[in-house]
RNA sequence: GCCGAUGUAGCUCAGCUGGUAGAGCAGCUGAUUUGUAAUCAGCUGGUCGGGGGUUCGAGUCCCUCCAUCGGCUCCA
């Protein structure tokens, strides 16, 4: 017998060989039902697999990711086994699971897969899954694996095989289709009982841009169709969120094919936009601290090739431009921090001078791919909410934390509510890729980790996702779908300092090299706004949306008591427009909503004889009439709610 | 950059197997003077992404370039 620890720490015994899933049937045949897979000793394994030993075992279902993502990868296998029949002779890359759903990387030969060609798979899928088809574990020698998949012509999983060690291949079984594998699978495919089929889409082998582009098709499983319903809603959803759509629909930027692509023009709505933000951001520094800087958007080629950044990445930028007398070549700057790196090179600094720290909005240009771009998340000129922050290495903590401050406060500001922090560390058995002394390195590492620690972070450990210069702490956003962006960076830099030459005074009267910080708290303002449309469903917060009060006069008799309010409600600092036009109200208010202007003034007769307007809040409906005075005190306590929320 | 798809009016889209471009919204003009999500009528607006080709004739077929979209690769 062997006991068997479940998660609520009570112990059973089993006869030895007793699979997870007779387990969870010995507790009740609906737990067993809904059995995906099971982590054992803390591995995720088949719930059909013997246990041979005392074990901890937790029973993984629809409600555990590890579940979840079984359930996916089986279904990759269902969908191979579907391709398979409808299209013999198909050469298969790899099918995993990923966070929504899964995908396989096909190779179809000369046949070309169309979407059209996705509903006879799944159509196909649901039928064979409705076969309850086992998925069949078996280990098999090197040899064996070699000879199934020459027999089969597969040069993909040939490649795959030939890369793995004799003894620790396994295939999986499911119907007709035998897959290289390590697992695990679910115990037969009768969970799937909703499929859809995403899109296709080309993908290298491997990852490798230099070989062959092989096929893709994403798909996505559930275990009711109304869950996939569900899940379809929600990319409606994301599609009408969509910032380069609601960018366009609330004129807030937009793209010219003659000025370029990937470079942004920013509407007067989106410019005004951008700027309250860029105020809100400069207010919260000053008080950190900062200073101003500006800095040209161009740089001589030497400044680039000091920093390092012509080496590394010269012959992928836009090439320098020539002076035509001289000769001289200049680069569109790709990075602020060479320029900033000048400005604390322009006098001597003493360590009490330090923490130097020098803020700028300030334009890069980038050559991103063609096929890169996309809307304003990946551009060719945008704008960094840049600082660099040059200290003493004493200071890196608390520094480090000032700046987390300020991420943190923008967060709750703009409603983010989840966010996660991800340090990333060097690779300890590759410190020679790094540069900067171990002693750095380790204080640097350490004081990141307790910054975050301190302000309470939730952190996510990368090992070896370090920049070769520094190790750096990147911040991650869920938006109100419950999508991941990642948005500001704090990065620790060793190797500007010192191919600058940087240096400050000790009270040593030595010489010493600064550390520098690079960071942005928006990362960058194209991205930011951005992710905030996306997040807000093109509602902004009331400090922050473009126009806040939009005045519906009833005819055009009330045009000017209208532009009487508007003008008061100006002089308050509120913005306010008036929709002059000849039409009736109801098409005023509808136009109103779909601008998602905040709040609505309706006035006519009765409101221009008592001085008063009647106030519709944006998604709510009607509020009642109000005096303009309580008005304006209306919309400014809000704001101040809203600021003093985070203050408090 | 690579694979695939798409590109028709400011926006959303129709246009069958080639026969000479159409709707709704927006805009303009007029009528109406309107009370909480679309008043009515008229009008303007397109070298059908650019270029080349096939054809008596191309939005429609072919080639090529550009842009956009979905991915891949890349992202200081």
């Amino acid at each position: 017998m062997i006991n068997i620890t479940l998660p609520d720490n009570s112990v059973r015994q089993y006869p030895v060989g007793t699979t997870s899933l007779e387990v969870a049937l010995s507790i009740s045949e609906g737990l067993a039902r809904n059995v995906l897979a099971a982590k054992v000793n803390g591995e995720v394994r088949d719930a059909t697999r013997p246990i041979n030993s005392d074990a901890r075992l937790q029973l993984l279902t629809w409600n555990d990711t590890e579940g979840k993502a079984t359930m996916w990868h089986s279904s990759a296998h269902l969908m191979a086994e579907a391709i398979e029949l409808l299209f013999p002779g198909v050469k298969f890359g790899i099918g995993p699971d990923i966070e929504n759903g899964f995908y396989y990387d096909m190779d179809f030969g000369d046949r070309q897969m169309t979407p059209e060609d996705l509903p006879a798979i799944e159509a196909k899928m649901l039928e064979l899954a409705r076969e309850k088809q086992g998925f069949k574990r078996r280990e098999v020698s090197k040899a064996l694996a070699l000879d199934f998949f020459t027999k089969k012509n597969d040069e993909y999983k040939l490649e795959l095989i030939k890369d793995l060690e004799d003894g620790q291949i396994t295939f999986y079984e499911s119907g007709s289709f035998t897959d290289l594998c390590r697992g695990p699978h679910l115990p037969d495919t009768s969970p799937i009982k909703a499929v859809k089929l995403l899109n296709i889409a080309g993908a290298y082998w491997r990852g490798d841009e230099k070989r062959k582009m092989l096929t893709r098709i994403y798909g996505i499983t559930f275990p009711k169709q109304k869950e996939l319903d569900e899940y379809l809603v929600l990319l409606e959803e994301a599609k009408k969120r969509d910032h380069r759509k609601l960018g366009r629909e609330l004129e807030l930027f937009t793209f010219s094919q003659k000025v370029g692509q990937g470079l942004p023009l920013w509407l007067p709505k989106g410019a005004m936009l951008r700027e309250r933000l860029e105020r809100f951001l400069k207010n919260l520094q000053q008080k950190a601290g900062y200073l101003p800087v500006m800095t040209p958007h161009i740089g001589n080629v030497e400044l680039y090739k000091t920093s390092g950044h012509f080496q590394k990445y010269g012959k992928d930028s836009f090439q320098p431009i020539n002076t035509p007398i001289e000769g001289e070549q200049f680069m569109l700057k790709p990075m602020n921090c060479p320029h900033h790196c000048e400005i604390f090179s322009s006098k001597p600094r003493s360590y009490k001078d330090l923490p130097v720290r020098l803020a700028e909005f300030g334009t890069v240009y980038r050559y991103e791919q063609s096929g890169e771009l996309h809307g304003l998340t990946r551009v060719r000129g945008f704008t960094q909410d840049d600082a660099h922050i040059f200290c003493r290495p004493d200071q890196l903590k608390d520094e480090f934390k000032s700046v987390i401050d300020i991420v943190l406060h923008i967060f709750r500001i703009l409603n983010f509510q989840e966010y996660t922090a991800q340090v990333s560390l060097r690779d300890p058995a590759n410190t020679e890729k790094y540069i900067g002394s171990d002693e750095n390195w380790e204080k640097a590492e350490r004081a990141i980790m307790e910054a975050a620690e301190e302000k309470g972070l939730k952190t996510i450990v990368e090992i070896g996702e370090a920049a070769f210069y520094g190790p750096k702490l990147d911040f991650m956003v869920k938006d109100a779908l419950g999508r991941k962006w990642q948005l500001g960076t704090i990065q620790v830099d060793y190797n500007l300092p010192e191919r600058f030459e940087l240096d400050y005074t000790g009270s040593d009267n030595q010489k010493h090299r600064p550390v520098m910080i690079h960071r942005a708290p928006f990362g960058s303002m194209e991205r930011f706004v951005a992710v905030l449309l996306e997040h807000g469903g093109g509602n902004f917060p009331l400090w922050l949306t473009p126009d806040q009060v939009t005045i519906l006069s009833i005819s055009e008799k009330y045009v000017d008591y209208a532009n009487k309010v508007a003008g008061l409600l100006r002089n308050a600092e509120i913005r306010a427009l008036v929709d002059e036009r000849n039409e009736k109200t109801g098409k005023k208010i509808r136009d109103a909503e779909i601008l998602k202007i905040p709040y609505m003034l309706i006035v006519g007769e009765k409101e221009e004889q008592s001085g008063t307007v009647s106030v519709r809040k944006h998604g709510q409906g009607d509020l009642g009439s109000m005096s303009i005075e309580e008005f304006i005190a209306l919309i400014n306590n809000e704001i101040k709610q809203m600021m003093e929320m985070v203050n408090g």
